[in-house]
DNA sequence: TGTTATTTGGGTAATTCGGGTG
DNA sequence: CCTGTCCGAATTACCCAAATAA
């Protein structure tokens, strides 16, 4: 393993933003919200893991009504 | 700029439906009915895949008969 | 050390959601 | 069966200037 310990990849608000299509103001918001988690660097920007946007953005579904058999 | 690369283009509702020519309405009926899978931002609004659209709208059918199979 | 792009924060329009109706 | 429209509520997008990141 490296330096920078475990495979923590760190992605930007702007990457977030582009990975769901939303305007990067709005990952703050869901930030502020504490929909998603957020790590703030020293002079206050902040970061999200790679490993949870993956997870969100793997919600992908149908949506279909499957209800009866 | 990073070379991160996002794997999939995901479009708005109101893309989708200026594409098709529909009320984006109708384009979140599609989604609802299974016929167009959809991501939901944290929010819950809608984002489709540009690719699967493109694929739906490059299916020209004749439209001859598709009575029995 | 300086330059360029991005992020932050607050406030206001535009879009989307959901259900119900024609 | 499919689509367009109305409503209220929620979410998202764009405006600005200043600070941070690389």
């Amino acid at each position: 393993m490296s330096v920078h310990g475990d495979s923590e990849v760190l992605l930007t608000p702007a990457e977030v933003a582009s990975m769901f299509r939303v305007d990067p103001k709005t990952v703050t918001r869901w930030a502020k919200a504490g929909k998603l988690s957020s790590i703030r660097t020293l002079g206050g920007h902040r970061r999200y893991k790679e490993s949870e946007v993956q997870a969100l953005l793997g919600a992908a579904s149908d949506d279909a009504d499957h209800a009866d058999s």
